[in-house]
DNA sequence: AGTACCGTCAAACGGACGTTTGATTCAAGC
DNA sequence: GCTTGAATCAAACGTCCGTTTGACGGTACT
């Protein structure tokens, strides 16, 4: 049967035409959007034949999926491990600050570490989640679930002042704020001058979540509606 | 000459099917992006014919151009006006808040108090910031620059112990903040199951400028890099 | 009546797209 | 040595795209 591709996918020889079309995708759907990289245009970069990504994924939509997928399915479970560490501790030694590291470092750092490939997939995520292709959204939204699922309630527990319908909202600001981190770094760069550097890591995470931290903790406006 | 087209124009009688065109162009272009709204797809919904797109606007470019112009071009001059009632002020009785709402509260306002078109507008006006078209990007720059001409020193003034760096990267936050509430109005809404009501114009510009605000006035992390 | 022009229309243009097909290569299993 | 099946390849499929064309009615001016 296929136990000669089985041996050789488990052992240490991976496929390099499959990589290289991930790898491919991933700059393309990043630099021109899902709907303006062509196939042909990625099977080119790649250095494959254009059939070959039909072979491997089955469709343009598959290999968006599986772009996606390589690089949130690491990041969402070091969010998820951060979130674990954070509580862990005493109640009293939590705070805000750490909670909101979790939830943004790991994007923000696994977008920016891999050199070139990083770039790509950080604008490409920024974008998804408000994307009007609603496959790449959907995409997000499933690998996202688990996610806020978690961080939700770890939110409302650490500000048990702030109403629900306040605390909803500056989620969703914070996504906002982070996303388009993520996804602007050209803007910024160009605004700044040169001044902002995106590629300090450290530095961006801390500026981000210093800036969330201290609007998580305003005061909630009176609650009209 | 064109004397009875000018005296046409000039008179009451618009153009119908210009202003069709825009509708539904500025509908599926939100709906389903720029690449993944046709031509035919526009011109069906408005009813008219295919080629009218191309004898009014000369290019799908151009229509989007003339979609964009339309509603941003009031909405920017609504800024710089409430930009300067703000700076006409003593300079002691400005708040911070009040700078926030100038450069927040009318794109929130346009792009919801519109019923339908409104909603369509504020998904494609907070896309357009990190879109992958080139185009859409160069469009809301080019109406965007004036904007931040005048609102980058404004904040300096306001914020006169912030390092620029930091307030560069803040505003890059509140921008991502801001487009985030536009462009993902469905999310929220879903997210929160309908605990968060996007049409609720007011309440919502006022959580965003609240949360902003805060996060402005946040100390400013060690300058590192 | 005649001219000029605007707006609309159906039809077609060439090109790019995602996907499918069938042939070809090559290493592994009997 | 022959078969099997995975992987690659060039070529073609049908569809949809933005844009162009040329003809047709209608209105305004001479």
């Amino acid at each position: 049967m296929g136990n000669a591709a089985a041996a050789r996918n488990a052992s240490e020889a991976v496929n390099h035409t499959k990589e290289n079309l991930l790898d491919a995708a991933e700059v393309l759907f990043a630099e021109h959007g899902v709907a303006g990289a062509s196939l042909r245009a990625i099977t080119a970069r790649a250095g494959v034949n254009l059939a070959a990504a039909h072979y491997h994924f089955g469709s343009k939509e598959a290999l968006l999926r599986a772009v996606m997928a390589r690089r949130l399915r690491p990041i969402n479970a070091r969010r998820l491990a951060l979130l674990d560490a954070y509580e862990a501790q005493p109640a009293a030694e939590r705070s805000l600050v750490e909670l909101l590291r979790a939830f943004v470092d790991p994007v923000v750092r696994f977008g920016r570490e891999l050199p070139d490939e990083g770039r790509a997939f950080a604008q490409l995520c920024g974008r998804a989640m408000n994307a009007p292709d609603d496959v790449l959204r959907s995409i997000l939204i499933d690998e996202l679930g688990e996610v806020v699922r978690r961080f939700l309630p770890a939110f409302a527990r650490a500000l048990p002042a702030l109403p629900r319908r306040e605390l909803l909202w500056r989620v969703h600001f914070t996504v906002g704020a982070m996303a388009h981190a993520m996804a602007g770094r050209r803007l910024i760069e160009a605004v700044s001058g040169g001044l902002c550097d995106t590629r300090d890591v450290d530095g961006t995470v801390e500026r981000l979540v210093r800036f969330l931290a201290a609007g998580f903790a305003a005061p909630a406006a009176e609650d009209s509606p």
